[in-house]
DNA sequence: ACACGTAGAGAACTGGT
DNA sequence: ACCAGCACTCTACGTGT
């Protein structure tokens, strides 16, 4: 699992990857930095206990909504045999011991029990907060790498899991506040924002940062406009670039210069339609539409 | 219908104390 | 650690063509 030395981390230069095959991620275990999700993996997804050939997929898939992946079992309290029968005596009280012991072994870790708190609570706030399993399962997923890299100790687990939460949110872009965090959170603002730095900082999570170009063609596509309408827009997008005219500005905003070109190819789009499409508002097109206007000399009659 | 402008508020970051 | 200020975008308007 750990130790693979042909990876190394580009960060700190680190050779202990972790490669976690039901997380589908890789991360470095000295910086937490994740070098790369969605990996597969390659095995066989079932254990084959039996002669022969056997096929079978059994039980529920493994969840990082469990503390134990969701992977371990119960003894029912029912006090009947697998025939239904009752359990009486000797074998009874022993069957009390096991359930005990079993459950005292699953949570038996402070990693453990911190964890099992930490996913209600990310149920909990997952569920007031109407975010999806997606979510909250990347949530688990950043939860558990601040948990082994020690920065839940000294602050509160909720805090922590709002703080976790909220970083979801962004990288998976489900459009939540901070001031809807504060709402349905049990802890103040103040405490979710400074666990949110920490873990942010030390497990290096970027919100990726994404650039006007990367939108052109999507939008151009969703106008009905052509493939040079979108170069067009591209050249633009430069020598805007050049005068920093996107510096601070967002992406989003910024490629709503389709509008522009769209104008000055007179294949006119109104700034609603590029403000449904793109996701932007009207008032931020004008703005943006001005001022490149204005800068880049642009006539438009 | 459309383009354009403004006010007020929120979110996130910066710098000063 | 805390606050003030900043640049940006949003909502919600109004006005003009």
């Amino acid at each position: 699992m750990e130790g693979n030395t042909e990876v190394k981390c580009p960060d700190c230069g680190s050779r202990s990857i972790d490669e976690d095959s039901v997380r589908g991620e890789r991360s470095c275990l000295d910086c937490g930095l994740v070098l790369s999700e969605g990996l597969i993996d390659p095995g066989q997804d079932w254990t084959n206990f039996g002669d022969g050939p056997d096929n079978s997929r059994v039980g529920a898939p493994a969840s990082v909504l469990f503390h134990d992946k969701g992977l371990s079992t119960d003894i029912h309290w029912s006090n009947r045999d697998f025939a239904g029968k009752a359990i009486t005596g000797a074998s009874r009280s022993q069957m009390y011991r096991m359930r005990k012991w079993q459950r005292r072994a699953r949570s038996a870790t402070s990693f453990e029990r911190n964890m099992e708190s930490a996913l209600l609570e990310i149920t909990r706030l997952g569920g007031h907060m109407s975010l999806g399993k997606e979510v909250r399962e990347e949530t688990a997923v950043i939860y558990r790498k601040a948990l082994e890299h020690d920065m839940v100790k000294g602050r509160s687990i909720d805090a922590m899991v709002a703080a976790c939460m909220y970083l979801a949110n962004q990288k998976l872009k489900t459009a939540r506040s901070l001031d809807d965090f504060e709402k349905h959170s049990r802890v103040t603002r103040k405490s979710i924002t400074r666990a949110h730095k920490t873990v942010k900082a030390k497990l290096r999570i970027r919100i990726p940062v994404s650039l006007p170009e990367e939108f052109v063609d999507r939008y151009c596509n969703l106008l009905g406009l052509p493939p040079s309408t979108a170069a067009d827009t591209r050249t633009l997008l430069a020598q805007a670039r050049e005068l920093e005219l996107t510096h601070g500005k967002s992406p989003t905003g910024v490629a709503a210069a389709v509008y522009i070109v769209s104008r000055i190819n007179e294949r006119s789009r109104t700034q609603r339609e590029v403000a449904d499409i793109s996701g932007v508002t009207e008032v931020t097109i004008r703005n943006r539409y001005k001022e490149l206007v204005d800068n880049l000399g642009i006539e438009l009659e």
